[in-house]
DNA sequence: CTTGAATGTTCTCCATTTGTTCTCTATGCT
DNA sequence: AGCATAGAGAACAAATGGAGAACATTCAAG
């Protein structure tokens, strides 16, 4: 599966990630091998990702990241908890092109104290973009601000996903995004905030 | 996962937090590194701050904190990459109640081989949850199943997030998710597949 | 409270390192 | 010969990071 060429590069690769703590420079393999041309380890070290082995962080000086070996279990894992964000999708540039790489932190946006996730059942969110199966994470609180889309909880029975809304004279809205729906109207002391949603995932 | 540069500042920081008790001045970050710039130590701080590894109390003076895990593992690699997944929100039952909490990893469902993120401009998808502003995420890859939501480059030139079918004659439709707006047909070898959509997030 | 030094932030300019893409060449194999 | 593999090296583009100026903010001393 891979050439020689190509095993000597991943071997050193490895050696260098483990005793440095951080990925080698093309020009760094090539003298670790014993040769000076930057070329061919770029083709080595682009052979490897297509092998599937390694990973390259695109647009990124020492971008190279070993696939996780299940065997080895976590040995190489460096918990790579961001994304690269390459750009913006619309009508316009192919996105190879646009220079502006930013980084997902993922931790920060999806992780955070008093943090849960709920799977959505049903369309009532539909208008909000919010579909049957997604995922919601919710930050655990007793308030909401005007206009949050909150989990809330009527006469401590049934639970919710709605957008809130105060009301004149201690009333409270809970209104679907859901044109064929009503919102609904409450006392105040009926609706409990169980929490707010901060994000939404799905996965395809 | 960080630059030399990085690197180096993260080490003296945890020098100098462990020796003095206190976090370093960007001035006394750059001259335990060699140079002068306080400029380019604060790109390296913003940069470790945004990977996750430090926190940054803003507006204070030395205001780093490491975000070590207290227990052993990980030195400064944090994992928490997983939310407790309560249960079903629907018009049912509270959430309180419902018994079987899993977990949902994160990692697992967002991070993988190939991946990378894209924000979403415009509401060509609206119809299919995903609205302007959103972040997708694409499994880099030249092929797609019939269905698919892909990332597809015509003629080389212009990128796109729509759905993917074959037609007869080796055409293929690109669908958007949007009443208003017509399925576009071309020739196959006009269209380049960037990558196919695998999960989508959105953070409010 | 006022003041000034220390510190953080933002900016432009620039040099070095690194990745990428070429072409040309050499070697071994069928 | 024809092909696959891979090294050399040049030329270019992009990422990285240092220098330093200008300004804003924090914080402690008076």
């Amino acid at each position: 599966m891979l050439t020689p060429g190509q095993r000597k590069a991943l071997d050193f690769i490895k050696d260098y990630l483990a005793s440095e703590g951080i990925a080698p420079s093309l020009a760094e393999i090539a003298e670790g091998l014993g040769t000076t041309s930057r070329g061919s380890m770029h083709k080595q070290v682009q052979a490897l990702a297509a092998a599937g082995v390694i990973r390259i962080r695109p647009g990124r000086q020492r971008g190279i990241e070993l696939v996780d070996d299940e065997d080895t279990g976590m040995e190489n894992a460096l918990c790579p908890d961001s994304l690269p964000l390459l750009g913006r999708i619309a009508a316009g540039q192919p996105i190879v092109a646009i220079p502006d790489e930013e980084t997902l932190n993922l931790t920060e946006f999806l992780l955070g104290p008093n943090r849960f996730a709920l799977r959505v059942q049903g369309d009532s969110m539909i208008e909000a973009g919010i579909l049957d199966g997604d995922t919601v994470i919710i930050r655990r609180g007793e308030t909401a601000e005007d206009g949050d889309i909150v989990v809330a909880l009527i006469d401590d029975d049934e639970a919710t996903l709605k957008r809130f809304h105060r009301r004149v004279g201690g009333k409270i809205e809970l209104a679907p995004e859901n044109r064929s729906l009503r919102p609904m109207i409450f006392e105040d002391h009926r609706v409990r905030i169980q929490g707010v949603l901060v994000s939404q995932l799905r996965v395809y």
